[in-house]
DNA sequence: CTGGTCTCCTGATCGC
DNA sequence: TGCGATCAGGAGACCA
């Protein structure tokens, strides 16, 4: 028993309340010792709509509104990795891949993955023993060391994502923008150079920049000075320099956050999740700016509340043709 | 091709 | 106390 809560404890839920690159990394981080080199025993999906599978039409498949235990037509056990031994996790932007070998794949080369993408509400973690999987459980695994783990999403914004093949998942990720974890100064100059629409809206484009979300957007637009509507491709690259070395170090130190979270759960106190990333904008609309003390200014902008400071990051001038 | 808008979904929060 | 309205947001569909 003592076991089985020691496991349990290290795989926690993830702790922001939206899951960005740092909450993947640090996810993948707790998850590599308990599903490195394990198989699955067993995969029970609960959802169809969550799974998207090669074949399935476009758009995903029907929602659907009670949850079920599946044997889907057109998924063989082996899409949700049955049998399968888990090869590596890898991840690329907010993506997360468990990579996998078949028991009879013809090289000793993994030969499948499936890609769990959180979403805005999703979580991968440790179903404890005795739980019975809830109504956001739409997948369970159950690997050969007795471990369940479980795929949680209320809002139903995540997706699992079948490929029988890795070089299938490597044509899938490249269509993603480089990893914003490892950003360099030339990769982003030369991401956003055509980019005529607003920074902040170019940031949030998984195929420019992968892994950036809407607060990390806003902090590392803060961070750099840079106003959240300035056309991306007329940034100077000085700039785009200062916002590049603001992206890596902001997502590192959320990535150094997550495993003190980790920590701070294994100390078993119910304090789980106690960091909560110091934002310097995000959330904080209105409220007086950590450096002038102006009040923080907001807008919607493509959809996603924005926040920034109006004498810190000055709106750009217009430059005449 | 590019970029802008709509939509999916449900828990949390707010106003009356 | 209850209940309806509103909001949040990743990313694919869709359209100009």
């Amino acid at each position: 028993m003592a076991r089985w809560l020691l496991i349990f404890a290290s795989v926690p839920p993830i702790s922001s309340p939206v899951p960005e690159l740092p909450e993947v990394e640090s996810l993948r981080l707790s998850l590599l010792p308990h599903l490195l080199g394990r198989s699955v025993a067993a995969a029970r999906l609960y959802r169809r709509d969550v799974l998207i599978a090669p074949g399935d039409p476009p758009g995903g498949f029907p929602r659907q509104r009670n949850r079920a235990t599946l044997r889907p037509k057109r998924i063989s056990p082996a899409d949700l990795l049955t049998g399968a031994a888990i090869v590596s996790l890898a991840r690329r932007g907010k993506q997360l891949a468990i990579i996998a070998r078949s028991p009879r794949a013809p090289t000793p080369e993994p030969d499948r993955a499936l890609i769990v993408q959180l979403g805005m509400t999703g979580s991968l973690d440790a179903l404890a023993p005795g739980d019975k999987p809830d109504a956001h459980t739409h997948a369970l695994w159950s690997l050969d060391s007795g471990l369940r783990i479980r795929f949680h999403d209320p809002r139903r914004f995540g997706s699992l994502r079948v490929f029988r093949a890795i070089a299938d998942l490597d044509a899938h990720w490249a269509a993603l923008g480089p990893d914003a974890l490892t950003i360099t100064d030339a990769d982003l100059h030369a991401a956003l150079a055509r980019a005529r629409r607003p920074i902040k809206a170019a940031l949030l484009d998984q195929s420019v920049l992968a892994g950036v979300g809407n607060i990390y957007a806003d902090e590392a637009l803060f961070l750099a000075r840079i106003h959240p509507t300035a056309i991306a491709a007329g940034i100077p690259p000085a700039n785009i320099a200062t916002l590049a070395a603001a992206i890596r170090s902001i997502l590192a130190a959320a990535v150094q956050a997550g495993g003190s979270t980790l920590r701070d759960y294994a100390d078993a106190n119910g304090a789980q999740g106690t960091y909560v990333a110091s934002h310097r904008v995000y959330g904080r609309a209105g409220l007086p700016c950590t450096i002038c003390r102006s009040p923080l200014s907001h807008a919607l902008l493509v959809q996603r509340t924005t926040v920034w400071c109006p004498r810190c990051q000055p709106r750009p001038r217009i430059r005449p043709h």
